[in-house]
RNA sequence: GGGCGCGUAGCUCAGCGGGAGAGCGCUCGCCUCACACGCGAGAAGUCGCUGGUUCAAUCCCAGCCGCGCCCA
């Protein structure tokens, strides 16, 4: 027996440990099925479980329990990312409390003890994912510093270069001066600051008391100036261009170019340009070969480039003595505040410098264009489609991928230089050495690159190499392309883009065909989550209070295309009373002996309500099917809370309870409608399933005993399209209405829920009649009423039942709803009067509509015929109030 | 500045060419033998504004107003 309430604290490890058990997770590369393949987006193996997870892990779980019930052989590969800066800094920052840097281990030591901390730490979100019910399968569980995927990187990195796509070069970079790294353009945040904009005097060369004027933002940098620019149409500056001027302090004579990177309209239209600092001035240098002078060193201070009394000073402080010393020289011509963008490291927090160095790049564009072709002919297409406006912007403009690190942590560039400096890019240090011998033509002592590898580097790689390649495996075969790629739009850069390009030189095929693109969870007031703001709604938490299917089904709901989704405690209360609900309609048909019965077949049902219920449920398994394929997991979620509550429970239960619980038995229609309902709520089970697997699989082991399977390993249920019931579902619609209003006049008319009412049709068809004879009892029942009978229309009885009673039309009857004392018949006149009076207007409306020439000659025929329907329902429906309130007025 | 998206019931949001919907909240009445995490009944919207297309516009198009996000 079924306890009152559903308590999911009780259930749930045990029922992950049977699905992992079971072998349900594992995908089948020997069998039959075709595939169905997700893989994950790596969480950081430094993460716990967001909201955002939370998300991205129940749509791929529904995606993958669905195909999964629906016979394909289903992968979802789990694992994590290796998160190089993040996870460096992790271990870092232990070693800090300490009093220890990395250094005083050695690089050695040091990822020995990342590793350690991976082994202790490093399962946190992996155990959180199985809290969530992830059917990933696990036994194939990869990380991106593993063996195989580190081949995977070499493999890739060498054969890349050897086809020119992957070289060292001198450029500017995102540097980070407390982590000493480059970093990617992805991981700079830019933020709004108020800064200043300082306008200096260059004195001309060849007339120090003329000068020219350029603003700056940043004047630190003056130090590294190496010209100045003009628009080449600005007539104010036309004759300067091609002379010089002198840069203050330091004394350099600078050429003045003219470069349409100069803005006219901006400032005094001159803008100086120090190339080694400064992303657009480093193309402005390398179009007019100008010098690069590096001010800056890895910690952002001043270098020994700068003059003597600036060396070593911060940024800041070499700013303020040089706004000093430019004041002081009458140079400085004015200051005003200017509101600017500046890069953060979104891991330091440091302000980022553009900064000089030797890194390995990918050449991005070239990779991009077949990525690029590959979602414009739709081989990879995105769900919601705008999000390929993103992708496409995105790979239209991209630059060199950068993707050296100055860190420890991560896949070590596979290149060894020579004692000249000569690089040997191979997939071993054995191999290096061999070219390298073969090179200089005797053994040589090489010395390997220190830089280790872009996180996303090996991430790019993940659709394959999680599945074996480099080497030629089945599962590679059988399991690459992939079906769906579920992320965030965030991630859009990161991972699918870097994915496709990586996927497409490599294998020759996009790595997935759809790329689902779900939205941002935000709190209940539509801010974004984060811990500075306090206001991030932990999912564990919540998984604690209400359960992980009500926090599933939540997410699920509100899993609208294109539109953030806001989160709320009361939300998942309010599925968790959902689930509650089902629960309860088990434990009604636990208690009413509702056993499944093998062989059952439903379209062998007689009794009227046992047809609709079948119907209903194979109408809303269609809805399900259709919403979960085209991502629509709000319409998938809305649809089974309204059958299960709205239709099942609130409507086929009640129906149900004067056959199953009646007292003139009828035998053959109470086991019918047993076994009925078992099989609705069977079935039912697997419908929700993919969202709430928990309670489903619990319910589904309590509620019998000879279960051939899991609910997890259960085929999804067909239903033949012959289910579908028209007269079933017409025949229940009027028992529906007529109770609904029913109970609507009791309610107004404040009879007391307990009094049972006689209730009188007239003026019934034979069908009506029918109807009201087969559905006595439940109407009865339903209604709460003493007594239901037909009198005729006019007939003395009519008459006196008249005087006590309110009157309803439904269809062509009339129905003489007799509550306790007398009427007011003023009162139930002007009720009357107000509902013809709502008739009346949409019999106006309708009357309009087909008077209209232009209606009726252009509108589809069925539209018109619907249209004239409607109206004659409306005048039925008016001349049977009209009737009442005579009957009422003759009293 | 460029791009994308959003303005529908008090709140959160579906719907997107032919009679305005849901959940929560609210009001009223109920401990009705599955469920008070419940049952029954109800109130509540000029579908941002202005034009246009159409026989017909909350829905399509244009402009405007307001809000958000991404990229410069």
């Amino acid at each position: 027996m079924l306890d009152k309430t559903y308590r999911p604290d009780e259930v749930e490890q045990e029922i992950y440990s049977l699905w992992e058990g079971s072998g349900a997770f594992s995908c089948q590369p020997g069998s039959d099925a075709q595939p169905f393949t997700i893989v994950i987006p790596p969480p950081n193996v430094t993460g716990s479980l967001h909201m955002g997870h939370a998300l991205n892990f129940t749509i791929q779980d529904i995606l993958i329990r669905y195909n999964r019930m629906r016979g394909r052989d289903a992968l979802w590969q789990p694992g994590t990312d290796h998160a190089g800066i993040a996870t460096q800094m992790v271990v870092e920052r232990q070693l800090a409390a300490k009093g220890k840097t990395r250094h005083d281990l050695g690089r050695d030591k040091f990822i020995e003890r990342v590793w350690e901390w991976k082994a202790e730490s490093g399962g946190t979100i992996t155990h959180q994912m199985r809290r969530l019910g992830t059917s990933v399968d696990w036994a194939r569980e990869r990380f991106t510093m593993d063996e195989g995927l580190s081949a995977a990187v070499r493999k890739v990195f060498v054969t890349l270069y050897k086809q020119g796509l992957i070289y060292k070069d001198k450029r500017l970079v995102n540097w980070d001066p407390i982590l000493h790294t480059a970093i990617s353009d992805l991981e700079v945040e830019q933020r709004e600051v108020h800064g200043k904009m300082w306008y200096f005097r260059y004195p001309l060369a060849d007339a120090p008391e003329r000068f020219i004027v350029v603003g700056t933002t940043r004047p630190e940098t003056m130090l590294g100036d190496t010209a100045v620019a003009v628009h080449p149409d600005d007539d104010r500056y036309r004759a300067l261009v091609g002379t010089k001027c002198v840069l203050p302090i330091v004394d350099r004579p600078m050429p003045i170019i003219a470069d349409e990177y100069a803005n006219p309209e901006k400032g005094t239209g001159a803008v100086k340009i120090t190339p080694a600092h400064d992303f657009n001035d480093f193309e402005v240098g390398r179009r007019h070969d100008l010098e690069m002078i590096n001010v800056l060193d890895h910690n952002a201070r001043l270098n020994g480039n700068a003059p003597e009394r600036f060396r070593g000073l911060t940024a800041l402080e070499a700013r303020e003595l040089i706004v000093g010393e430019m004041a002081t020289l009458g140079l400085l011509e004015k200051i005003e505040d200017n509101l600017m963008m500046m890069p953060y490291g979104d891991r330091s927090g440091a302000v980022i410098e553009p900064w000089l160095t030797d890194q390995w790049f990918v050449d991005a564009k070239t990779l991009a264009k077949p990525a690029i072709e590959a979602v414009k002919d739709g081989r990879t297409r995105f769900v919601p489609k705008h999000w390929e406006n993103t992708y496409f912007e995105w790979m239209n403009n991209i630059q060199p991928w950068c993707i050296s690190r100055q860190i420890w942590w991560g896949h070590q560039v596979p290149a060894w230089y020579g004692p000249d400096g000569v690089v040997f890019v191979e997939a071993s240090e054995e191999e290096a050495q061999a070219a390298a011998d073969r090179h200089y033509g005797k053994k040589v002592e090489l010395r390997r690159d220190g830089d280790v590898l872009d996180t996303w580097f090996s991430s790019a790689l993940w659709p394959f190499s999680t599945l074996g390649w480099p080497n030629d495996t089945p599962e590679v075969k059988r399991y690459y392309p992939t079906d769906v790629l579920v992320t965030g739009f965030d991630i859009i850069f990161f991972w699918v883009a870097r994915m496709m390009m990586a996927g497409l030189h490599f294998m020759g095929e996009v790595p997935f065909h759809t790329v689902y693109i779900h939205a941002l969870v935000r709190d209940e007031k539509g801010q974004k989550m984060s811990k500075s703001k306090g206001n991030v709604i932990d999912p564990l938490v919540l998984m604690k209070q209400y359960g992980t299917d009500a926090l599933r089904f939540t997410l699920t709901a509100l899993a609208v295309q294109g539109r953030d989704l806001r989160m709320s405690e009361g939300r998942v209360e309010g599925y968790r009373n959902f689930a509650t609900k089902l629960w309860n309609a088990a434990r009604f048909c636990e208690m009413n002996g509702c056993q499944p019965v093998a062989g059952f077949d439903p379209k062998a049902c007689r009794q009227t309500v046992n047809r609709w219920i079948v119907g209903k449920l194979a109408a809303t398994a269609a809805e399900v099917e259709t919403a979960i394929e085209a991502f629509r997991f709000n319409d998938a979620a809305s649809v089974l809370y309204h059958f299960t509550w709205g239709t099942f429970c609130d409507w086929y239960l009640e129906f149900t309870k004067p056959i199953l619980q009646g007292e003139n038995e009828d035998t053959e229609a109470r086991a019918e409608t047993r076994a009925t309902t078992a099989w609705v709520l069977d079935r039912l089970l697997h419908l929700l399933h993919p969202i709430m697997p928990y309670i489903t699989e619990e319910l589904w082991r309590r509620l019998a005993e000879d279960r051939p399977s899991m609910l997890i390993a259960s085929a999804w249920p067909a239903f033949g399209a012959g289910l579908i019931d028209a007269d079933a579902a017409a025949e229940m619609d009027w028992v529906v209405r007529l109770v609904s209003q029913i109970r609507a006049v009791r309610s107004e008319m404040r009879v007391p829920p307990g009094a049972e009412v006689p209730v009188y049709l007239a003026g019934v068809a034979p069908a009506t009649r029918q109807r009201m004879e087969v559905h006595h009892g439940l109407i009865v029942h339903l209604a709460r009423l003493a007594t239901l009978d037909v009198v005729e229309m006019g007939s003395d009885a009519a008459r006196a039942v008249a005087k006590g009673a309110i009157q309803l039309v439904v269809d062509e009857a009339t129905a003489f709803v007799n509550v306790a004392s007398l009427i007011d018949v003023a009162q139930e006149k002007a009720r009357l009067q107000k509902e013809i009076s709502r008739l009346d207007g949409e019999i106006a409306k309708f009357e309009k509509k087909l008077a209209n020439e232009g209606f009726l000659s252009k509108a589809p025929p069925e539209v018109v015929e619907e249209q004239k329907e409607k109206r004659a329902e409306a005048v039925l429906a008016r001349d049977k109030l009209g009737s009442a309130y005579q009957r009422l007025a003759a009293l």
